[in-house]
DNA sequence: AACTGTCTCAACCGCATAGCG
DNA sequence: TCGCTATGCGGTTGAGACAGT
């Protein structure tokens, strides 16, 4: 038995929406506001099922949308964020402002994986296509545990940033997305793949991760008196702060900003 | 003009998980 | 603690647009 589905279909829409549901749908949000997406078609007299209103709403009809081409410093960040996370739409989405999780999954599909192609990388691994060496990684996720990326030749004297994501392929320890970053000063990445080749299971992942934070830290709650830096306080707890995403890609902002912001509904 | 192949992207599907009683 | 429901997410599909012949 599959579960039961999530609305009566027999009584719902589907396929393209009208321009009288779109109407409607914006007009029951204005009013009421986004959630109780079970609820909302009833309410608003849409034959449609929640999921369905849901989706058509955040990635059509939701106000602070850009709907636009993708600039070329919108690409270079989706594929340095896609280097970094991976699959995780939701979370680049996070960093582009009126941008959707569908809207940038597609636009990988259809234009950056062509792209990374073209300039002979492979777009699953972020790697020289012809790079034999990493074979073992070729997979449709890029590896997201313990993933740097190489800056650019205009970065190259200032820090470097390094990612230990704790859910990876090859690290299941936690069922949620923990990103933590370190800063580092600049170093040799072929050493460090080379290394981690070899290394490749939980406990070295911990070690690793160890090396920059108390678990506390890594946790995130860096004044907490579970903390145990044996770095020194200040630039351990200022790695910290970028651990949680203040300063992620030197954006300052939260991972999740756009599901905090305000509907600017008019 | 008609046909065919390719591309794009809105929408759907199913699974995972958070939240609640 | 357990079971159920609602929501969110990522993968996939398919209709329509477009280009080439």
């Amino acid at each position: 038995m599959g579960r039961s589905p999530c609305c009566e279909k027999a009584h719902t829409n589907k396929g393209a929406w009208t321009k009288e549901e779109d109407d409607r749908l914006i007009a029951y949000i204005r009013a009421h506001g986004e959630g109780c997406w079970r609820s909302l078609p009833k309410a608003a007299g849409l034959l449609r099922c929640g999921k369905s209103c849901r989706l058509r709403w955040i990635n059509y009809l939701r106000p602070d949308l850009k709907r636009g081409n993708f600039t070329e410093e919108e690409d270079e960040l989706i594929i340095k964020l896609h280097s970094l996370l991976g699959n995780k739409w939701s979370l680049i989405a996070g960093r582009l402002p009126g941008r959707t999780d569908n809207e940038i999954k597609n636009y990988w599909n259809t234009h950056i994986r062509r792209k990374l192609l073209s300039r002979g990388i492979d777009p699953a691994t972020h790697r020289p296509l012809n790079d034999s060496s990493h074979h073992n990684q070729l997979q449709e996720s890029p590896p997201a545990a313990t993933i740097s990326f190489a800056p650019k030749q205009e970065e190259k004297d200032n820090v470097f940033v390094e990612v230990k994501d704790s859910k990876s392929p090859t690290s299941e320890r936690c069922p949620d997305l923990n990103l933590e970053l370190t800063i580092s000063p600049p170093h040799h990445q072929e050493e460090e793949e080379e290394e981690e080749e070899e290394e490749g299971d939980d406990e070295e992942d911990l070690k690793s991760i160890g090396r920059s934070l108390c678990f506390a830290c890594s946790l995130g709650l860096q004044n907490s008196k579970d903390c145990s830096c044996a770095l020194d306080a200040t630039t351990s707890h200022a790695n910290a702060a970028s651990a949680t995403g203040y300063d992620f890609l030197g954006l300052k902002t939260n991972p999740l900003d756009y599901r905090s912001m305000q509907m600017k509904l008019n």
